[in-house]
DNA sequence: TTGATTGTTACCGG
DNA sequence: TCCGGTAACAATCA
């Protein structure tokens, strides 16, 4: 696994320099990139992420729509401008530097009325200002799935991913096959309040810490998490428990998640 | 070359 | 409508 791995939302957040910059479209043929050649040139006026869809503005009225899936990736080169290195579907050149994006799984030009759309379409989203946290226990608190794969459900709420799914439910001594029905207010408040700590920290450091004391420049990737992909449980030292929800890997510790069951 | 993966969507059946 | 399962797709690295 490489060290230098990126969640979404924070490379999103990391690199507000786009805003400013003009785009240029390097893979025409390919079909990412086909519909966003009328926004070469034109300068990119804002930059906005709802859940894990990045939104730059574009000064005629569109959007450019990314979603960087599990292999996208967004890296940031000073000027002068080097030779694209693998998948690299648009840049987006500022005076001092250029933005590529390798590899996103969506990679689109969406009109005002396809915007609204998608807005609608992503649940509230954790590390915005304007989220309704009360739409998402809603739709949880009357869901008979479970809660682990209710807070990964990107429309019932919208940031949470694999890694965080774990850690989250295992920092609140949650269970992921909780019903999400028997979810209570308070439960839901201290899942919320989680992940919006964790995805706040996650993008101060452009990386997925979930452990206490983790984070360090010299940290490896592995060490900030507590029980995913782990043998044992940092808490009591207990087995940890393979599971799969939504055909993703999950894990738990059952004596500090007891089971519902 | 193969397998694994921080994600999403479409489609189908219950 | 809701929910789970499956397949498809994407790029990169070990």
């Amino acid at each position: 696994m490489p060290e230098g791995h990126t969640i979404h939302r924070a490379a999103i957040d990391h690199h507000k320099v786009l805003a400013g910059s003009k785009l240029t479209i390097l893979s025409p043929q390919g079909r990412f990139a086909e519909g966003a050649q009328h926004l070469t040139g034109k300068l990119c006026i804002a930059v906005e992420a709802f859940g894990k869809h990045l939104i730059c503005r574009f000064e005629a009225g569109d959007s450019l729509h990314i979603h960087l899936g599990l292999f996208g990736k967004i890296r940031k080169h000073k000027l002068p401008l080097k030779e694209p290195r693998g998948a690299v579907r648009v840049r987006l050149i500022s005076d001092s530097h250029a933005i590529d994006i390798n590899g996103p799984s969506i990679c689109e030009v969406l009109n005002l009325e396809e915007l609204m759309k998608l807005t609608a379409r992503v649940g509230p989203d954790v590390l915005r200002s304007d989220a309704d946290p009360d739409l998402a226990f809603k739709r949880i608190s009357k869901s008979k799935s479970s809660i682990g794969s209710l807070i990964m459900n990107q429309s019932v709420m919208a940031g949470i991913g694999n890694i965080y799914r774990t850690e989250i439910l295992w920092r609140q001594a949650l269970h992921p096959e909780t019903l999400g029905k028997n979810i209570d207010r308070q439960t839901f408040d201290r899942i919320w309040n989680d992940a919006k700590a964790l995805l706040t920290l996650g993008v101060k450091h452009n990386a997925i810490i979930t452990k206490k004391g983790a984070g360090r420049s010299k940290s490896k990737y592995r060490e900030n998490f507590n029980i995913f992909a782990k043998e044992s449980c940092p808490n009591c030292k207990g087995e940890i428990r393979r599971l799969e929800i939504n055909g993703r890997r999950a894990f738990v510790c059952e004596n500090c998640q007891p089971s519902p069951f």
